[in-house]
DNA sequence: CACTAAATTGAGAATGATTCTTATTTACTT
DNA sequence: AAGTAAATAAGAATCATTCTCAATTTAGTG
């Protein structure tokens, strides 16, 4: 039933991870090359699509940006590489209720998330204390921690001034 | 662009969870009615099928569950009241990748999870300093946080004395 | 019990995200 | 430059979930 499993692990163990800044082309080459594909067009601009706009994109959103530079390009196209790149850990994945996933490029820097279940606009935030905390329940229980995902979910400022929740009078 | 929200507030703020124990036709009926809609043969089937079997079912195992017992049920039927009772925070809907969501009856003490990743083994705690912070931060943002998930992974005590992290020589 | 308004239902169509199929094009190797 | 394996576009297919709506059922009410 299941014909591909959402996250592969990685190929090999050098950190293959792209950072929020500017790449040169041969750059982004060598990105595509170290995930054992190869180099064309339309992955260059997917790559590059990361690059502007908002951090947590959908397959979508991304393939409109995409379209801009090259109007041939199609939605596989884009789908195809996601999942490449997310088996890869150059992206993460982050799905949310049954809204279309969204991508961001993998962080180097640790952060969880703060999800609008109406919308889908994400809120990324670090909080020390509660990692520590973590830390402190894992060692509670004689674990040695590894990692960890936090997920708060709720309705931001914009959608629960939108739509009052119906009340019974 | 968004139809229906996955999740809504709960209508009321007294309590109203499932255990996973027996229940009796009328308990089962009183459930119906304090979720403030009308009883009718199928939800109290449905009700019924989570009381047997795995304890996170798919929309699709409910229905063929219930089916057995009523042939003239509809899939409609089944998604519809799941999402009444997921609405409520009666059911606790699970998402996994672009699987078909699992459903568990919510479980009367909320916890979290501290798994293994040797081993699997689960442990469930409780913590109640973090949920406050937790609450801090979507206040900070802006949000009214409804639910939240977090899972620590890491590895557990017996696991780190039997096997020795291969080192590379 | 019978009546009525409102809620609920079943059946299948519709939706929407994602994946697959296939013929064609492209990238890399020699 | 030629050959071959990989990648592509386009659209069909899939799959979970939601919607539509006519027909039925429920919960009050008299």
């Amino acid at each position: 039933m299941i014909k591909e499993p959402a996250f592969l692990p990685r190929q090999s163990d050098e950190e293959l991870i792209l950072h929020d800044s500017e790449f040169t082309e041969d750059q982004l080459k060598a990105i595509i090359r170290q995930m054992n594909l190869k180099i064309t067009q339309q992955r260059l601009l997917i790559l590059k699509a990361f690059h502007d706009g908002r951090r947590h994109v959908t397959a979508q959103e991304l393939f409109e940006k995409v379209i801009k530079k090259d109007s041939a390009i199609g939605f596989a196209t884009v789908y195809r590489f996601l999942r490449n790149m997310a088996d890869q850990r150059l992206v993460t994945e982050v799905r949310m209720g049954g809204l279309p996933a969204r991508y961001e490029l993998t962080p180097k820097k640790h952060h969880d998330h703060l999800t609008c279940t109406r919308c889908g606009m994400i809120v990324e935030f670090e909080n020390k204390t509660i990692e520590t905390l973590q830390e402190k329940v894992a060692t509670q229980f004689g674990f040695k921690l590894t990692h960890h995902l936090l997920e708060l979910y709720g309705t931001c400022m914009k959608c629960q001034a939108a739509k009052p929740v119906k009340t019974r009078g």
